[in-house]
DNA sequence: GTGAAAGCGCTAACAT
DNA sequence: ATGTTAGCGCTTTCAC
């Protein structure tokens, strides 16, 4: 990359002084029109552009948040996505996008990154394991963080929906309901049985070993050729459960006449399905303006205590799969 | 905002100078362990974070992308955005992600956008109208760029696929072709209609009038109560395919034995539907990597001639739609 | 209306 | 091992 052209180069060629550049850059006052249309086609010519950090270092700039996803291919991560962008926007805030999927090397990586940025938010594993020291100095806002965590996030409460959902159930005179689960002993399996032990129904626990669409369809495959099919199944998430669904129209098998589905995250992807999808659903426009707020109060307030964290409740979102 | 926390607040607090603090924070040598720790210590507690203008400035950093999108909960976009995430951070480069559907305006929102970064990738429509004049001076590259524009971009042609779905229509003993379109005159359904024409099918064009779900279910019904309901339908883009599978079923109408359904774009949206989409697939992956070619020698070579364009094919992907 | 000087926060090169 | 000097590119005083 040839040197970059600068406001003295431009300055230069307009027989100027590097002010009067900025002039006209920057359509200040000051400046007769014939000098700044000099200025400019000079500038035009020589393919100036202001540089960032020169222009940053001293007016400064707005924040820029981090926002890191795992895999955008994910419908959860776009609706959190635009979401997010939508609150930044709004405050002029921008907001460098970083996914861990396509990255070789997480933690090389996510360290350019806190060095663009102000604040990152992501999801919970982000500032884990070989990237955790790196985080203790930079501030992070993790959506679906842990309650009671040391670090301010927003917590997403399933609590409530669960109730819901497992009173609607029992109501529907279900017996054999199934948590499918990417991996064992998950809370969401767990919190579902709990409430669903209330009204005298226990639950199965089956992992489909990952979360990915052959696994989750062929667990379901075998659910059906076992010996207690089920009549309900809590997906992890909602794609899970429309992979599910697929793999229940697939074995001929009636949703939700023969085997209820319900999802969780209230993706518009469920509405796109037939029959829509039945879900525990979370505003994203609620958790982004959550996350947002703290890391607003992370990155201006620095240091003047630490702000708390901010809880979302899912609620329970009935439509025609269970 | 407080005053931001410099590196001379460090240097001071810790007793050393200003360098004696950058070795520390940068990992360098020529530092003995225990004044490292020292200044480590003194940043930590002063919460000092290094400007990235700053050291933007003397070290120079990687480029930027500025990625726009319309509608990050479109399924199009994301998958787009997923893969010119992967192509950048291949490269070490950034993406700032920025949306048109949040902006309240435009114009404002573009302007400091292209302050911040080195080359825009965007839709079509980035740099027309009022942006038109911002963009004279930073380079754009567009994805779906009209053929023979004077800007390098991204085109992507559906010929081919084209004249390969008419074929497999027409052997499928087709009769009453509809092309679904959001505008009237749409080109993807005067190309559909052009290639089946040479198969003697004459394809009827119909405007929902926006592309949105309402409108797409509402014409579809419309073409169902119609006198001469169709036994194919081309939507506009994939996501008007399955909205329209969507009015289908709801109306007891099978797909593919009543009426086949045919998208464009290839998203994975395609495969988790029940049938799964037959569609005019373009490799996003080709298309990002051809976007950042672009955009690479724009950055690098500027001013070097200009990029010439690349072009990416549709092709025909056969599912259970049609 | 224009130019000269100063400084934003940082690091590389050169001292010591 | 540490400090001094210079300068990255830009805008903001403050002269003229």
């Amino acid at each position: 990359m040839r040197r970059r052209v600068t406001i003295d180069d431009v300055a230069a060629a307009a027989g100027v002084s590097r002010q009067t550049v900025t002039r006209a850059m920057n359509d200040m006052a000051e400046i007769s029109a014939s000098t700044r249309t000099r200025v400019l086609e000079a500038a035009r010519e020589l393919h100036y552009r202001p540089s960032r950090h020169g222009r940053g270092l001293v007016k400064g700039d707005q924040p820029t948040i981090g926002l890191v996803v795992h895999d955008l291919t994910n419908p959860y991560f776009p609706e959190l996505a635009s979401a997010v962008v939508g609150a930044a926007t709004v405050r002029g805030w921008h907001v460098v996008l970083a996914d861990t999927i396509h990255s070789h090397d997480r933690l090389a990586d996510m360290i350019t990154l806190v060095g663009q940025v102000d604040v990152v938010v992501g999801y919970p594993a982000i500032g884990q394991n070989e990237t955790e020291r790196l985080f203790e100095d930079v501030p992070l806002v993790r959506i679906g963080s842990e309650p009671g965590s040391a670090r301010a996030g927003v917590e997403l409460d399933l609590t409530a929906a669960m109730a819901d959902l497992a009173a609607h159930l029992s109501q529907q005179q279900v017996r054999r309901p199934v948590a499918l689960m990417p991996g064992i002993d998950d809370v969401r399996g767990l919190l579902f049985a709990e409430h669903m032990a209330q009204h005298g129904l226990d639950v199965t626990q089956v992992s489909t070993g990952g979360d990915q669409l052959e696994e989750t369809v062929t667990a379901v495959r075998e659910l059906l050729t076992g010996t207690t099919p089920p009549d309900v199944i809590l997906a992890f998430n909602d794609r899970m459960a429309c992979w599910a669904m697929k793999a229940l129209a697939r074995a001929g098998v009636r949703v939700p006449d023969d085997v209820r589905v319900v999802g969780v995250d209230g993706l518009s992807l469920g509405e796109i399905v037939t029959p829509e999808l039945t879900t525990l659903a979370v505003d994203m426009v609620e958790v982004a303006a959550a996350a947002i707020e703290i890391a607003v109060e992370l990155v201006e307030k620095e240091g003047a205590g630490r702000p708390a964290s901010r809880r979302v409740e899912h609620r329970l979102l009935l439509r025609a799969s269970a």
